[in-house]
DNA sequence: GAGGCTACG
């Protein structure tokens, strides 16, 4: 039983096969009970039954008799394209237009024996050729389209069950793989225009490539226009390549160039002239011949150029010629001009939609300037550009191709031969011109392992896909270790671009998704106003009524709420007939409501939150800025604004920012043509960006200090994102930011500089303390003798947690101890002072000294250059009289020392030079002075005779004091009176900070 | 002072 159902597999849906063996897999490996195994065979017997019928359900589908039309140049080898089809996984197809490629394939397929057991997929570049290549195979073979042959595109699902050959869109491809990696409903996958080589068709050869490995049972055929093809045919491991050739009219082709040499500047009049005197030749030559018949063909590179020429030649006032323009912004009723019959010969100007995207009838002149605007993505701005540049030889062949499809053709090109052959062969595939952050999204999401590895028919620069990925971690798709992050995962499945998907995930978070939903799906789409230079007054005045005063993004907004409203009230007439009023195009708005119902969807699927209350101004255009932190600018003046990564843009004239004075903005879109612009922006605040960007932005830090007013550590903050200034200057608290040196400024500037406001017993004790100690130096005339600021900064660093950086952290933390943080805060002498000469110099300061058993008061300031400075012995005034040099003399013992070295150093230096070195003496002789022998002078005296063996004189210190000049300040006494005052002055060094003084003394 | 073209559970 098992092995009957086993050979059965063969006979059922690809889909299924995985799944239905693993169930018998699991039958045959498992002991299962009589009973239990009975009813697993029976019910796995139903499943492959099941999936039978499925596969007869699209036979039956399948027209028996395939026929082809004989006229199409594939038809004649539909035997050899069947035969390689069963010989090989992979087949490539080659042909021009005409050939009958994308019609009959399928139909081979058909008659080969595929699209029973799967699907036959058959992708298009474009939605409107997938949608007609379906209605035009249904018709040949016969079944209703949406049954046998069904189509899918972004709106519209239009399958069945029976269906066995399904036309779609590349997108639509790429987007079921998320679904089904193994893309198992394909039984035959047609990937056609490869040769487009858009980013869809080179991912999904990519992917592809990889599949086969997986899927030995899956075919793929791979068409292209007879481009190149032997690059497809070696990515697929040599496939064969059946090139089948196209059903066309000869075309010839006609250099006339502009301009004598290449380099020449080619302006627009030369070429409009030349574009004339084309036209005119055709005409010339049609006389000739008698017949008047075909269409032209003009290509140009962009609207403004089209503009300009249709006005030129419409002057030439030709007889019986339609000037047409064609581009894709174009309103609708003007572009389908091209298709109805007009007044005779029909002159299309157009740019490349005519290329591949519209087929303008009955064409038998192409005029080809050979230029067009090819979108680049600039690697170094981060921006996208359109820059008009030469067209590839493939390029111009396509052009010339457009031709000749019903009759001879003619090609005449603008420019040179020897300039069509110094042109590159191929244009760049759009991979190697965009940026890659949604293809490497979807990578991630895929988990198709490293970008670098993965087999891209053309592999991308390993810059851009670290641009693509620098974007993807912008936008906080990727983390900064390039893994998926949780919002990545749903911006993968969102139907958008991966900066929109941000703002609209960022939106459910700021209560906003509603709102950017209508803006995301409107910038999805094209503009869908209809404004050009020849309404632009009529229209902006109409549009004015929804503009909205800061935003254009909500302007759309606006649109969007006005135009629901009509929709529930009018009928469709009267709807275009609103449309039509403010300049809309009704299509587009319809398309509008499309993605926006699609995104609706979707994000409900991600259970992304949805407002019901009305989004706010703030929330709106913080989402907008999540996804558009490369699109944020500061105004310099004017129109100019500077943006990130130092790039300047001015801001288009349509948006309502235009002429105002917003600072800040945030915009849409860049795109650089003659100069770089952004079309839609909002005005914003710059604290938005920074909240907004926290994963990005560089934060300085300068001036750190302690506030009073604070009580804490504050600093300045610089912010920057990608370069651009966003926050000049804004005071923070710095504890959190840098709590080192928020602990030092806090200790010094705040405990030490006695800033600190607080009832804390203890700090004030200290300051107490200290001020007490501070005070014992100013007697030594030494600062920081005792306690030096580093002291006092070492005592808090070694006692305060690091935590500790403000009067908060600090009452909290004493709090928190209680007393074991009080003890240990405590400042005395014995953990704060530690040099013992110090110590022993504070007894040689006396606060008081005894003159005639008086105890008079002695007070110290330093102060040099005051006359307050230095020691001072009140004395009362009845005791002056009595007063003697000795009392002062030894009044303050810690200043002997310093007073005979300077008595020592003031003699002549025949004197002098027998007490070097001047310290050990001087030493020496203090050890013995005292006031037994008189006053300090006398004293010295007879310590250097007792020492020295000299006899002095005391007249000789008198004179050497009195001979002292300015130029020897080092070694100088002076004695001055000033009034009732004797000081004595002695310093050392010029401009240095004095270090020791001769304490003046003075009389009161 | 001025916008090439596509595409998406």
């Amino acid at each position: 039983m098992l092995d009957s159902l086993k050979q059965k597999l063969d006979t059922c849906q690809l889909a299924d096969v995985f799944r239905l063996e693993n169930t018998l897999n699991k039958i045959q490996r498992g002991n299962l009970s009589q009973k239990d195994l009975a009813s697993s065979l029976a019910a796995a017997a139903a499943a492959i039954e099941k999936s039978q019928r499925a596969c007869e359900l699209r036979r039956a589908a399948i027209p028996i008799k395939i026929t082809y039309p004989k006229n199409l140049p594939v038809s004649a080898r539909a035997e050899e394209i069947t035969k390689l089809l069963r010989e090989h996984q992979v087949l490539i197809v080659a042909g021009d237009t005409g050939s009958g490629k994308t019609t009959q394939l399928p139909k081979v397929c058909l008659e080969a024996g595929f699209g029973v057991r799967g699907l036959i997929g058959h992708t298009q570049p474009r939605r409107l050729a997938a949608l007609s290549v379906a209605n035009r195979i249904a018709d040949e073979l016969g079944v209703e389209i949406g049954l046998g042959v069904g189509s899918q595109i972004r709106f519209k699902d239009n399958t069945s069950g029976q269906s066995f050959l399904k036309l779609m869109t590349d997108g639509i491809l790429l987007t079921e793989i998320q679904q089904d990696k193994l893309l198992n409903k394909y039984e035959v996958l047609i990937i056609d225009e490869a040769h487009e080589r858009s980013l869809n068709i080179d991912f999904l050869l990519g992917y592809l490539k990889q599949l086969l490995q997986k899927r030995e049972n899956l075919k793929l055929i791979v068409t292209s226009a007879t481009i190149d093809v032997e690059k497809f045919s070696k990515h697929f491991d040599n496939a064969p390549i059946v090139a089948v050739s196209g059903r066309t009219y000869p075309v010839e082709t006609r250099y006339a160039p502009l301009a004598e040499s290449s380099t020449e500047q080619i302006d627009d009049d030369l070429q409009i002239d030349g574009i004339i005197k084309a036209v005119e030749d055709i005409a010339k030559s049609d006389k000739k011949k008698g017949s008047s018949s075909g269409d032209i063909l003009v290509f140009l590179s962009s609207e403004r150029e089209i503009r300009a020429t249709a006005t030129k030649l419409r002057k030439q006032k030709y007889r019986d010629v339609d000037i047409l323009p064609l581009y894709g912004r174009l309103r609708y009723s003007e572009q389908i001009k091209i298709f109805k019959p007009g007044l005779g010969r029909k002159i299309v100007l157009a740019t490349n939609v005519a290329e591949t995207s519209i087929t303008v009838p009955g064409i038998n002149y192409v005029i080809d300037t050979g230029l067009a605007r090819i979108s680049r993505y600039s690697l170094q701005s981060k921006v996208q550009r359109l820059p008009i540049e030469a067209i590839s030889q493939a390029s111009a062949n396509q052009r010339k191709g457009r031709c000749g499809r019903m009759a001879d053709g003619v090609c005449i090109r603008l420019y040179a031969e020897s300039d069509f052959e110094s042109r590159p062969e191929f244009t760049d595939p759009e991979i190697m011109r965009t940026n890659l952050a949604s293809v490497i999204l979807r990578m991630k999401y895929l988990r198709l392992g490293e970008i670098e590895q993965f087999p891209f028919l053309d592999a991308p620069e390993p810059r851009a896909i670290n641009e693509g990925i620098k974007l993807l971690i912008e936008l906080d798709a990727l983390s900064h270790s390039r893994q998926l992050t949780q919002s990545g995962r749903k911006m993968a499945v969102l139907p958008v671009d991966p900066r929109y998907a941000r703002m609209l995930i960022t939106a459910s978070t700021q209560n906003c998704l509603r709102e950017l939903q209508i803006v995301v799906s409107a910038l999805g789409i094209q503009d869908p106003r209809e404004i050009s230079s020849d309404n632009r007054q009529q229209a902006k005045q109409q549009l004015a009524e929804f503009d909205h005063e800061d935003s254009d993004f909500l302007s759309l907004v606006k649109l969007w709420e006005d135009y629901e409203k009509k929709r529930q009230d009018l009928n469709q007439g009267q709807l275009r007939k609103h449309c039509k009023k403010y300049f809309l195009s009704y299509m587009r708005m319809r398309e509008w409501r499309e993605v926006h119902h699609q995104l609706l969807l979707s994000c409900q699927k991600l259970g992304l939150r949805m407002n019901r209350e009305i989004g706010d101004y703030e929330g709106i255009h913080k989402s907008l800025i999540s996804g558009s932190l490369n699109q944020i600018a500061k105004r310099l003046d004017g129109r100019s604004f500077r943006g990130n990564r130092n790039k300047t843009f001015s801001l288009f004239s349509t948006s309502v920012l235009a002429n105002k004075g917003a600072k800040w903005i945030v915009s849409g879109e860049q795109i650089e043509t003659s100069q770089t612009f952004a079309t839609t922006a909002a005005k914003i605040q710059p604290e938005w960006i920074e909240e907004m960007a926290l994963h990005l932005v560089k934060r300085e830090y300068f001036e750190p200090h302690w506030s009073k007013k604070r009580q804490q550590v504050m600093a300045y903050e610089k912010v920057q994102l990608y370069g651009l200034v966003i926050i000049e200057k804004a005071l923070l608290s710095y504890s959190k930011i840098d709590p080192k040196t928020s602990r030092t400024l806090f200790i010094q500037e705040g405990l030490i500089a006695g800033e600190v406001s607080t009832d804390l017993k203890i700090y004030h004790r200290n300051r107490e303390f200290l001020a007490a100690l501070a005070k014992q130096e100013e007697k030594m005339r030494r600062p920081d003798l005792l306690v030096a600021e580093r002291d006092v900064a070492a005592f808090y660093e070694q006692r305060l947690p690091e935590t500790v950086c403000s009067t908060r952290d600090l009452t909290a933390w004493v709090r928190k101890q209680g007393t074991s943080a009080e003890k240990s805060l405590l400042m005395t002498v014995d953990n704060l002072v530690d040099s013992d000469t110090a110590m022993n110099a504070l007894h040689s300061f006396p606060d008081a000294t005894a003159v005639h058993k008086n105890n008079l008061r002695l007070e110290y300031v330093f102060e040099p250059g005051s006359k307050v400075d230095g020691a001072t012995l009140e004395v009362p005034v009845e005791m002056v009289s009595q007063l003697q040099q000795a009392d002062l003399d030894w009044a303050v013992p810690g200043n002997l020392a310093e007073k005979c070295t300077a008595l020592i150093k003031g003699l002549p230096k025949s004197r002098r030079k027998n007490f070097i070195p001047v310290n050990a003496f001087v030493a020496q002789a203090c050890e013995q002075m005292s006031n037994k022998d008189g006053d300090l002078i006398a004293s010295l005296l007879v310590q250097i005779r007792n020492l020295k063996g000299l006899e002095l004189d005391r007249a000789e210190f008198e004179q050497s004091t009195a001979a002292c000049t300015p130029e020897h300040q080092d070694s100088r006494i002076e004695r001055l009176r000033e009034g009732d005052c004797v000081c004595g002055q002695y310093s050392r060094g010029q401009g240095a900070a004095p270090a020791a003084r001769f304490p003046g003394k003075r009389r009161k």
